[in-house]
RNA sequence: CGGGGCGUAGCGCAGCCUGGCAGCGCGCCUGGUUUGGGACCAGGAGGUCCCGGGUUCAAAUCCCGGCGCCCCGACCA
């Protein structure tokens, strides 16, 4: 490509809502393009990452006997309605109507779709096992797009779907698509690691997901720096540190805390730190309301919460006021007749802090035996400093980027769809499934946030937009620029009329790992290709550059 | 959905409070000088000031309504 002749465009000023590295370096290389809120144009030079993340994709996926295909974006609202997901995507999914009024979806995923196709094609246990992906469009309406192209409403993703005669098979599949994944993230280049993961809204039994560190991450996981352990802190189990905390607090008393509510509000008001607090929240149950205890600097995870009751839910401030006769900030557990559950970290502590269960007081100097019948549960997100569960040593609290997902769904969608085929034995079975997701564009902007500075980027070279990058300050580069994509090789050509300088700052911030500069020493028949990676700058007789190329080139 | 901020040239912004010719830097075009890390000089093009309504002799500026975008939180494969 003739840089003169290219849309490549690049940008002195990042924009100035851009708040991750990765929007802005994306933006100013002019790789993406915003068009309105969570929806990006890619343009050429984005695209090609994209293309090259996607054939690596491609690549593994046919490698572990998957079959791509493409599945409308356009579905009809009845089989959204058949697995019950017309009514629990709530306003997270796009839709639409027809002419004649009839309504239709934008598939945010398409476990429906892969169900409808699969009880029509597969009648058999010999028609098993089956794995079938696509790279497609997928819309979610999500409630706040952020971080440029960290979560956005319109993105391409490849989703593939496994169908199984057998719980063994199953297993099977799954650990065919761990494996493709990690070859699928190594070979873009990336630093990964998997996690245990919440399934959320696919329904299913196990789910492991693919993360990159990164503080522009959104998701939150504890790591083990000692045993390797990593799980997301939603389902990590929460194991306090066995040491007990002692308040100022001695004695039980009740003190005065006139508008005094929230914890910050009262831990400084008392001259306490939070974690000397403990939060009492109400929660409506099936069974009725309870009261769950967690310390003061600790989140109620409510995903935890609802293994141990039946449909938990927080309670409104009125249904609380009703219940206890007190408002919400002063809510505590002495002297209440609701069932209690308490995290363990509450019982490591000593000389705590609770709402007196009236207007304008606190209790401190409270005791976890002061509780009366309290049921000990593991209630809340683990943090920084909790056990790891494996081997003891502390863990700690990192954001990730996910970049892929693997479920095994089972059969939630088989038995709602009617996805079944006949076995061996005549018996009719539901199918068995699992599904699997990658984000190509979070593998783009991943490898952003792991490798680019401020003002320049470093792509890996498997996704890098060109193999090569031309940066020619004589104006003489064509004879190069012939000899290299005569051998096959994407080459960017800057033979724009610019000076030294903007030819360096644009190639620094389009980061095309490696570059050929045709300059002062041309005269004398050389160039220098500069590795990026490696850091090094040869200078070569222009007879040696293809084979030193290729040899660059071979490197990760 | 709650809280906050912003919409003025392709990008970054000033002007708004206190109404009176729509500006600055970068980028773009032309000419010249320069030429290995975002050059310099001269000239030039480019605007529904987010939209609609109102107040006024006069609105980017004041008032009312709407739309859009961003951030924090809630939410989320």
């Amino acid at each position: 490509m003739r840089q003169s002749k290219s849309l490549i465009r690049t940008y002195r000023e990042p924009p100035a809502d851009a708040e991750t590295k990765s929007h802005r370096l994306l933006v100013r290389g002019g790789y993406v393009r915003q068009l309105t809120s969570g929806v990006y144009t890619f343009l050429p030079l984005g695209w090609r990452v994209m293309k090259r993340i996607m054939e690596i994709i491609r690549q593994e996926m046919d490698a572990i006997g998957a079959q791509e295909l493409f599945m409308p974006s356009l579905t009809s609202s009845s089989l959204w309605e058949e697995s019950g997901r017309w009514e629990s995507f709530g306003d997270d999914m796009f839709r639409l109507r027809d002419r004649k009024g009839r309504d239709y979806a934008l598939a945010p995923t398409h476990e429906e779709i892969i169900s409808e196709i699969a009880r029509n094609v597969i009648h058999s246990y010999k028609d098993l096992p089956q794995i079938w992906y696509q790279l497609q469009t997928k819309f979610r309406d999500e409630p706040r797009p952020r971080g440029g192209l960290l979560r956005v409403r319109e993105f391409i993703m490849k989703d593939s779907y496994s169908l199984d005669a057998t719980w063994e098979g199953l297993d099977e599949s799954y650990a065919k698509h761990r494996k493709a994944y990690e070859r699928i993230f190594t070979r873009c280049g990336l630093k990964f690691v998997h996690v245990k993961a919440s399934s959320g809204l696919m329904g299913g039994k196990e789910s492991e997901e693919f993360m990159v560190i990164s503080d522009a991450g959104e998701d939150r996981l504890v790591l083990c720096d000692s045993c390797g352990y990593a799980a997301n802190v939603e389902v990590a189990p929460a194991i306090p540190e066995e040491r007990v905390e002692e308040s100022p607090f001695k004695e039980l008393k009740k003190v005065h805390t006139p508008n005094v509510r929230s914890i910050e509000e009262v831990s400084e008001f008392l001259g306490v730190e939070p974690k000397f607090l403990v939060k009492s929240l109400v929660y409506m149950t099936d069974e009725g309301p309870v009261l769950v205890l967690v310390r003061g600097d600790h989140e109620v995870n409510e995903e935890k919460l609802a293994r141990i009751l039946p449909n938990p839910r927080l309670a409104t401030a009125d249904e609380v006021l009703s219940l206890l006769g007190v408002e919400v900030g002063f809510v505590g557990p002495l002297n209440v007749s609701l069932p209690k559950i308490a995290d363990h970290a509450v019982r490591y502590l000593r000389g705590f802090v609770v709402g007196a269960g009236e207007e304008d007081h606190h209790i401190v100097g409270v005791n976890p035996e002061d509780l009366g019948d309290v049921r000990w549960e593991d209630i809340r997100y683990a943090t920084e400093g909790d056990r790891c569960p494996v081997c003891g040593s502390p863990l700690r609290l990192v954001n990730a980027i996910e970049i892929g997902h693997i479920f095994k769904l089972g059969t939630r969608y088989s038995e709602s769809m009617g996805v079944f085929f006949s076995d061996r034995d005549g018996q009719r079975k539901p199918v068995i499934m699992g599904s699997y997701g990658i984000g190509p564009g979070r593998i783009m902007v991943s490898a952003v946030e792991l490798y680019g500075t401020e003002n320049s980027m470093l792509w890996p070279k498997s996704i890098a937009p060109f193999d090569v990058h031309i940066v020619d300050l004589v104006g003489e580069g064509e004879e190069i620029y012939d000899l290299l994509r005569r051998a096959g090789y994407d080459v960017l050509w800057d033979e724009r009329e610019e000076r030294a300088g903007v030819k360096f700052k644009d190639a620094d911030l389009i980061g095309v790992p490696l570059r050929i500069v045709i300059g002062r020493a041309w005269k004398d028949g050389k160039v220098e290709l500069q590795d990026l990676w490696a850091q090094e700058r040869l200078e070569l007789p222009k007879e040696r550059l293809l084979e030193v190329l290729k040899e660059r080139l071979s490197r990760p």
